[in-house]
DNA sequence: ACGATCTATCGTTAATCGACGATGAACATT
DNA sequence: AATGTTCATCGTCGATTAACGATAGATCGT
């Protein structure tokens, strides 16, 4: 006996289902996420934040990757947003973006 | 000439760099990160996070994909540690793991 | 023992990622 | 104007992801 048949609403008290917002949330989220989703991308992060800002080729120093594929990387974190690049001359100089780090914590920290 | 050779150190005050610990740091945060890098994984851990815990089968109705790919999701979230399946009769049941969500909180709290 | 149900796995396909070298564009210095 | 730096982009290659339908394994109820 025991089973009824179907027992889905035995989890949810009152039948809460994910709503829209919760859709959006989720990909917000996702996209945040996938930015880390790398070691190479969490070690530029890293870079960025003990150092306050970084010009790209002191980043391509400090990784076993080549000049192309560091920019790889810096262009995937500037599309999610945890990354800002100011061009300063010649050069490009990387900063974290504190809005978007204070979203990314925010959200896995109300997961 | 004004710049010598290699001016790496102007940004980090003793030269710190990053030392094996982060490096290992940094992969547990990307494969922590890599397990939510997908909006349909983000909500089926929202989900067993509203609901305790949740057999695979609600899953898939609550999602708008195949029942094939809700498993593989399922999978991945399986071998980042952040979800497990109890096998429950002929069903499985979902749970977050709640060590692997409280590390994955706190190495972004850290960041 | 049989049939129904639930889930994982297999095989496939299209798309994307990650890495690299090579090239190109923008700027500074000479 | 010419050269050298710095960085982004292009093209390529192999590996991986994401999605699906179909199939197989396990378990429950009859």
């Amino acid at each position: 006996m025991g089973r009824l048949k179907k027992v889905v609403k035995n989890c949810s008290p009152k039948g809460e289902n994910i709503s829209l917002p919760d859709v959006v949330w989720a990909e917000e989220l996702a996209k945040l996420t996938w930015g880390l989703a790398h070691p190479a991308r969490v070690r530029i992060v890293q870079l960025l934040l003990h150092r306050s800002s970084c010009v790209c080729g002191e980043i391509v120093e400090e990784m076993p990757l080549a000049q192309s594929t560091v920019s790889q990387h810096l262009k995937i974190l500037k599309e999610t947003g945890l990354v800002q690049g100011d061009i300063d001359g010649p050069r490009v100089c990387y900063c974290i973006k504190k809005s978007a780090m204070a979203k990314l914590k925010k959200l896995i920290a109300a997961l």
